[in-house]
RNA sequence: GGUGAGGUUCCCGAGCGGUCAAAGGGACCAGACUGUAAAUCUGGCGGCUCUGCCUUCGAAGGUUCGAAUCCUUCCCUCACCA
């Protein structure tokens, strides 16, 4: 493969990112390997314990793709032994340690999920125990004596948590040595992370520095706000659109996006341009374009890049029916019940699993939010008779919809 | 090791012997409104065989007719001192 220029290949990385440490550097790594047509080895971390890619990591996966399309060596490292201390992020205790089968398993759930978007025959996937597995204490010492308590409380998480009288265990502190280690085992030219990663990606540098290699370039991508706009987006905030995700939640979520949020995910999310964002916003101020259907185009992207073509026409069309014409989705799952006299209305809601708990469908029973074939149902002391042959759907709320069929 | 302050329902945070399933805020759910939203307003927000019953206020015991509230021991966190 021929490779661009040094100077065109910096052009390109540098769109949508946050840091680079530094330009300079990255200029210099780049002519070098444009000269020896060596490619650079590009790294970037992965939690192992949740392996499932959210739009969030897509920022990420994109600018890594973007790395590998120019010729590039992109590897996507698992961390297995680091995600056991889990990045300090709050209130954290040690994990247990995941076996080797779901280490395994987790890898390629993984794998699936990012040769969605990147080229399998071009991406190492890696994983951390490869040499922490024979890390003795020696080495341990070693390298935490390369770095210094006050360094470590410059982090702005541990800084904080600090000053707030919040508990920071060691072993915390050990996670951006370690971190920074995997850029020392890996000989990494450049590593990429969220914005957030910031500190740990530095590290690294000082790491490859105290073990007598040359300091990475650090490069980090925004971090993407969930569909709140307010909290990252995370699994564990529940914020998150997933790229495993069926097309109808897929879709769905995103519909859901406020038009302010919509927006920061075309540019961050999409291949088109600022000026075509910027085209899009004034365009809907004027009222030439319905947001409406400006989000309907980037749920469909969506989509369609993680799906297919007709997944992406299918869910757009349901969406319409359910919400536009109130009409009710092509897929309603099937509940099975025996024929009963007096049926409470809140405990059949419990049992056919449109709500939790029979108290929770009696609070939605009585908020209005339950409706049979269409009917509200406004008693919440309601008994239903059930005979066998009938059916009906049951509507908790906007979208939990429940058929029931009385057989026996 | 010493001294002081704490651990309350998903989160923050009030309560400090009965009127406490526990104020207030956030998150969340539902309804109204809309363009699916957002914002706003309204209601809800432990469970159940639901005008009652059961479980919950770090853990275990105890005092009391009655405890989130008092006592004892233990566990955990923070601050200052060593």
């Amino acid at each position: 493969m021929t490779m661009l220029a040094a100077d065109e290949q910096l052009r390109l990385l540098k769109k949508g990112i946050v840091d680079l440490v530094s330009e300079k550097e990255l200029l210099h790594k780049l002519e070098k390997s444009v000269k020896t047509g060596k490619p650079l080895k590009i790294k970037a971390g992965f939690d192992p314990s949740a392996p499932d890619l959210h739009l969030g990591h897509t920022v990420l996966i994109n600018k890594m793709r973007q790395f590998q399309k120019l010729g590039h060596e992109v590897t996507f490292l698992i961390g297995d032994i680091t995600g056991m201390v889990g990045d300090p992020s709050g209130k954290n205790e040690t994990r247990r340690p995941l076996t080797n089968e779901e280490v395994q398993e987790n890898g390629k759930t993984y794998a699936r999920q990012i040769f969605k978007l990147l080229d399998p025959k071009m991406t190492i996937i890696d994983y951390n125990s490869r040499w922490f597995g024979e890390f003795d204490i020696f080495k341990l010492f070693k390298l935490c004596g390369q770095y210094t308590v006050a360094r470590m409380l410059e982090r702005d998480d541990f800084s904080k948590r600090y000053k707030g009288g919040n508990p920071i265990s060691i072993h915390e502190f050990l996670y951006p040595l370690l971190q920074g280690y995997d850029s020392v085992a890996l000989k990494s030219d450049v590593e990429l992370g969220g914005n957030d990663q910031r500190f740990n990606l530095l590290v690294g540098r000082d790491m490859q520095k105290s073990y007598g290699q040359e300091s990475q370039v650090v490069m980090t991508v925004p971090l993407l706000e969930g569909l709140d706009g307010i909290q990252k987006m995370s699994k564990s905030m529940g914020n998150y659109i997933g790229v495993d995700e069926n097309p109808k939640d897929m879709f769905g979520k995103t519909m859901r996006l406020s038009d302010e949020l919509m927006m920061k995910y075309y540019e961050l999310l999409t291949d088109i341009t600022v000026d075509e964002v910027n085209e899009l916003k004034q365009k809907m101020s004027k009222g030439e374009l319905n947001p409406r259907d400006i989000k309907v185009n980037l749920a469909k992207t969506f989509v369609e890049r993680f799906h297919s073509k007709e997944l992406a026409e299918k869910a757009a069309k349901e969406f319409t029916e359910i919400f536009s014409n109130k009409g009710m989705p092509d897929e309603i799952p099937e509940w099975v019940t025996a024929p009963a006299q007096d049926v409470w209305i809140c405990k059949l809601m419990s049992d056919s699993k449109v709500s939790m708990t029979s108290s929770e469908a009696k609070r939605l029973v009585e908020g209005g939010g339950v409706e049979r074939d269409g009917v509200k149902i406004t008693d919440s002391k309601l008994k239903l008779k059930l005979s066998s042959g009938e059916s009906f759907v049951l509507k908790a709320g906007k979208k939990k919809f429940v058929r029931v069929i009385v057989k026996g």
